[in-house]
RNA sequence: CGGGAUGUAGCGUAGCCCGGUUAUCGCGCCUGGUUUGGGACCAGGAGGUCGCAAGUUCGAAUCUUGCCAUCCCGACCA
């Protein structure tokens, strides 16, 4: 394996590629457009996976599972959901394949044609309501609130691991509601936990917004985001949580009987994660030497490596780290121990580093001596000694300040490119020299988003909640505007 | 899907232009030993349909054609 790391200002796009292969998160895989997810990669997910499920349970939902597979003539029945889908579907169109008769092998049966095709699930909306639609009879049947954990497939042009596969790993939330209020209220309180999942656990801080009409999801009435900021200064869209209105219940024909004994559309609202928040958490923290986890979902918090000479010391130094780890375990703290003897200390150091771990204990004879460890933390690359006493509590303090520091640092990062453009001239200035999320006022309408997209290549992030209202000028066109809105180039 | 690049052992590569012994080197791997406070050292060893398939040739990693895969840049997108 190669010790060198391609370095953020030689090529972003290669350092990131590296991180992820070489830190042992993902592998490319033999069909195009697919990763395979390595233990600790998956780990990682896992990590996030069962804090977020917590979360959702926490606010009323509960899991299910939908199939793979949709006929196609669901997928068209909610026209602008089609509409944003059809480009990078799936087709299932056989389901057997039988030996060449003219013996090149296996061949697909041409008899075994699918009455109907089945496209694989891009999303879920579809196949849900469908089922939704059997489920729900009567307000006492609402609220839905159910949650999946599944795979889905959408086929790209152009794939990066993680930020954009060709099939990945998400959970999609789908609610139907009584009232719209409710809808809307439940869209919002997702893309709450979202944020608060992001920025607490992973220490990514990200801007609450709503999407212009252009960004927004195929068959949403509105769509909420949250956006984060990369070490590049490109943004990516962490999180979306989509107020549907009654679009899918009307497509699929979902109606309750209200209190009042009549029959209503109900109100349906769906939000998503997926694989790509890794792709953040790496851009968003990560360094030259490698990974840098924030502790809270980081798969080992704390590695153990132990520095002796001759088998008497190993005894002695194994005795002492086993102590230290049944400590640290005891306060809930994720700990391995790396005492196998096939590398030496300098490798295991960097290796750890590559790998992100957020805390490093050091120990040799020298410290058994003294009574104290060697603790490296990663965010910072600080080294002390410190004593055995109270070596946990240090250790358990020390990771929840690495959390936070971790979490101040990519929000001062983002404060200081996050930049007013009052001006064309100065908004393109600021976009090809500084990058980052620029705040500029726009005239409300499609056509000029769209054209300076075509110059720019920045898209409209979101418009913040709770924005700042304040009159203004157009920057392309001049025409008034009552506030600013989120601009940057993204993934 | 367009433009560019690449494909030789697990990884990184030399050789290719100008065809010709047993395909180069480093890392990693295996065995034994010495080591171990920032990517150890010595000795020995294993590992290859040179991306795949055709073609040209006495002979192809090397030339030709087709295909496949990956990366980068664009259009599309979470």
């Amino acid at each position: 394996m190669s010790k060198e790391l391609t370095s953020r200002t030689e090529d972003y796009s290669q350092w990131y590629n590296d991180l992820v292969i070489k830190g042992g998160l993902a592998d490319y895989s033999a069909v195009r457009g697919c990763m395979v997810i390595k233990p600790y990669g998956f780990a990682l997910w896992e990590n996030m996976r069962d804090q977020l499920d917590k979360m959702f349970k926490e606010t009323g939902h509960v899991n299910a599972y939908f199939p793979l597979f949709i006929p196609k003539s669901f997928l068209s029945k909610e026209a602008a959901h089609v509409e944003g889908f059809a480009k990078e579907c799936a087709v299932v169109t056989h389901y057997r394949l039988m030996n060449d008769t003219e013996g090149k092998g296996i061949v697909v049966d041409p008899d075994a044609k699918l009455e109907e095709e089945l496209i694989v699930r891009p999303t879920s909306e579809t196949i849900i309501w469908n089922t939704y639609k059997d489920w729900i009879q009567s307000y006492r049947d609402l609220p839905l609130l159910i949650n999946q954990w599944a795979n889905v497939v959408r086929w790209e042009m152009r794939t990066r691991l993680f930020l954009r596969t060709a099939e990945f790993l998400w959970q999609e939330g789908h609610t139907a509601h009584a009232t719209k209020e409710e809808a809307v209220e439940e869209t919002l309180r997702m893309l709450d936990v979202y944020a608060a999942f992001v920025e607490e656990y992973m220490a990514v801080p990200v801007i609450k917004g709503v999407k212009t009409p252009n960004e927004r999801f195929a068959g949403a009435e509105d769509t909420y985001c949250i956006e984060a900021l990369m070490q590049d200064g490109k943004a990516l869209q962490a999180g979306t949580s989509h107020f549907l209105g009654q679009n899918f219940a009307k497509a699929f024909e979902v109606q309750f009987l209200n209190k009042e004994n009549k029959q209503e559309y109900v109100w349906a609202t769906s939000w998503g994660v997926s694989t790509r928040l890794i792709g953040a958490l790496i851009m968003a923290h990560s360094d030259d030497q490698g990974l840098v986890l924030p502790p809270k979902i980081a798969p080992v918090q704390v590695v153990i490596v132990p520095i002796y000479k001759g088998e008497e010391s190993k005894a002695a130094i194994d005795a002492k780290a086993n102590e230290i780890i049944a400590s640290l375990k005891e306060l809930g703290i994720r700990v391995k121990y790396d005492n196998n003897d096939n590398s030496r200390p300098g490798w295991k150091f960097a290796q750890y580093e590559l790998q992100g771990v957020p805390v490093r204990l050091a120990m040799g004879l020298r410290d058994l001596e003294n009574k104290v460890v060697e603790v490296a933390r990663r965010d910072t690359k600080e080294k002390n000694s410190v004593s055995l006493d109270g070596l946990a509590n240090h250790v358990e303090n020390l990771l929840a300040e690495i959390q936070q520091n971790m979490f101040d640092k990519a929000a001062a990062f983002r404060t200081s490119k996050t930049t007013n453009a009052d001006s064309w001239d100065e908004f393109v200035k600021l976009l090809d020299e500084k990058g980052g999320f620029i705040a500029a006022h726009w005239d409300g309408s499609s056509e000029t988003e769209e054209q300076i997209k075509e110059k720019t290549k920045a898209t409209i992030r979101c418009i913040p909640l709770n924005n700042k209202k304040e009159e203004g000028k157009c920057i392309l066109t001049g025409k008034p505007s009552s506030q600013r809105v989120l601009f940057a180039r993204a993934y």
